[in-house]
DNA sequence: AAAGCTTTTGAAAACGTTTTCGTGTTGATA
DNA sequence: TATCAACACGAAAACGTTTTCAAAAGCTTT
């Protein structure tokens, strides 16, 4: 088992300086034609590689871009790192993930170790904790120490730094619009608590919808769910309670499970009740009949954020302007809505 | 925009030597009292963390592991690297995660990169591509230079290292039986092509099942799927061709395409046609039916795997003995098979 | 042969730590 | 008062690079 070899081994075997090597190796024409060869030749029979540790130290910059999310068993969080690792990679970044579970303290301390100079950037949603108690002093020691911070999907508009957003209200106004056209005339929502910033701004471009079609907002036809296990108690009440000929969920799972028991109702769908979900993951996909979704783009946010960040880490002089871009869902019909 | 305050300048502002702040801060008993409080005050005062690339480079470990898989939106992955991720978080380690796409170059080129110093040790989980083409020499050479190696799921024999797989061969066994012991008599199985090892090893599994009961093998009540995106194709070909009364798929999604084509010919689930399938995902619980499938238990699979690999990163002397643990996948009763 | 170039090389500092070893100071002991 | 520990601290090396600057060596030109 031979270890790594060093520059200052083969300045030793070759009876050179170590500046020789690593100019050699560089190709620096500093150094004669015939002594970079060697050097080269050399370094190429043992295999040399850089130690990126010290490259690191002596460089001020890692190559490596911090990712921290709630959760990776997440469909939509694992497309946006796929996003991010393509452009992250084709820029020569590594990616370091780390996963809060959605605990406040796991995200304090992710970040604390990451930024003691592991990585030369962030990519974050935050957690539910943190929106909750909506502490944020991680975030700001972190940009006050000029570490460049893209925050996507789950933001907080207390910090100042480039977003990268899906444009839920819209989303969620143009899934309630769908089901009007197509006939719907009282519609639920099912959706999350409100500390949940996504689920409260999906709830609002759901009543804007209807209010701009002037159907009146009916609070009985909402529920809001806490607990995300037991869903299907909350959504059974909802059944028991009311009726309606449409559905928006704020996600996948939701949208799933009000199918399933509608159809244990003997309801057909859509004729009888359409249903939209939030997300397009492979549960939409796969369900029966297949879910109508708005499809968040999980990908090409990765992409953006991630170009969005190496451009602030690589740029000369940092500029305090922060963008954020915001992602435009598509709405993908399916079997679960009546065709226009 | 304050920088980070590194223990030179602190031993400025105190007019004290680097070694005595490096030594108060690690409560040296070396250092009087005195000096202690005074450095560890200042210190918090503003906020000290040591910089952890001149730490590595120091003490030789970057407590960063690397894993690298196929593909993360794979929710099997995503499982093991949950698993990973707790273990390794607990022990004072960060997951640098790398995916290679199913292509052997990009394999190559993440573990080139991670290994020239970046981290202490890697979990990977072989690409498509590597599996087909049986070249490892990027394996070999990573062990050679004596950084520890634990491979998942997809390994090789070739390579000498600790290794946590699934057991295959007994889970699809078990499968089968269980089909059987349900009252299936023809037993269709719709596998991957056999360079996938764990689609290889299922099929044994399927077979020797099959034999054992004696029932006998009919190739034609097997297919091999190539191409993943239209398995839909291929499927509908196996209706065409045969009849069945049982169906072992090799993974989630195979199973789901192939019930819901039962479906749409008429077939009633379980009664006509049971169905199981490999790898306990999303999509089995939210089938309709839902899918009895073999739990791979990937969250327990990440967690030995990181356990083995800090283990072997930390201790004294390396030992040259390698073990393979083998997870036993447990069968998860649903509602695409009969009960017993 | 001296002066002035160019070409090639090496010494050393720097990045931010940790750690070994040496040294100066203090107070106690002979 | 000389000797010796014990104590408190600092200098310096080391980790593996990159880079600046100086110096040496080889030329050409007078």
């Amino acid at each position: 088992m031979r270890r790594r070899i060093t520059l200052k081994q083969i300045a030793k075997e070759l009876d050179v300086s170590i500046s020789t090597v690593s100019k050699a190796l560089r190709e620096s024409k500093e150094i004669s034609q015939d002594t970079r060869d060697k050097v080269q030749a050399f370094a190429k029979l043992y295999n040399y590689k850089p130690n990126n540790i010290a490259v690191s130290l002596k460089n001020k910059h890692t190559k490596n871009i911090g990712v921290i999310i709630p959760e990776i068993v997440h469909h939509f969080f694992t497309t946006v790192i796929s996003g991010i690792e393509k452009v992250a990679n084709s820029k020569g970044y590594n990616v370091i993930v780390c996963l809060s579970n959605e605990s406040f303290d796991k995200e304090v301390i992710n970040m604390e170790t990451l930024a003691n100079g592991s990585i030369d950037g962030f990519i974050m949603s935050i957690s539910k904790e943190t929106q909750k108690k909506k502490d944020f002093h991680h975030l700001r020691e972190v940009v006050n120490q000029g570490m460049p911070l893209v925050m996507f999907d789950r933001v907080s508009d207390e910090i100042y730094c480039d977003k990268v957003i899906v444009d839920d209200a819209r989303g969620a106004y143009q899934a309630v619009e769908h089901l009007i056209h197509t006939g719907c005339k009282r519609i639920a929502l099912i959706t999350t608590v409100d500390y949940v910033s996504v689920g409260k701004l999906r709830t609002l471009g759901y009543k804007n919808a209807l209010l701009d079609n002037e159907m009146g907002v009916d609070e009985d036809l909402i529920i809001k769910i806490e607990d995300i296990e037991n869903c299907d108690k909350e959504i059974e009440k909802l059944f028991d309670l009311d009726n309606f000929d449409g559905v928006f969920a704020v996600n996948e799972l939701f949208a799933l499970t009000a199918m399933k028991i509608a159809q244990e109702r003997g309801y057909r769908i859509p004729e009888d009740i359409s249903f939209i979900g939030f997300t397009d993951g492979i549960l939409s996909k796969h369900a029966s009949p297949t879910l109508t979704t708005l499809a968040q783009h999980g990908i090409e946010m990765g992409e953006i954020a991630a170009d969005m960040l190496i451009e602030k880490i690589e740029e000369e002089e940092e500029d305090e302007s922060f963008r954020t871009e915001i992602i435009r869902t598509s709405l993908i019909q399916r079997d679960s809505t009546r065709k226009i």
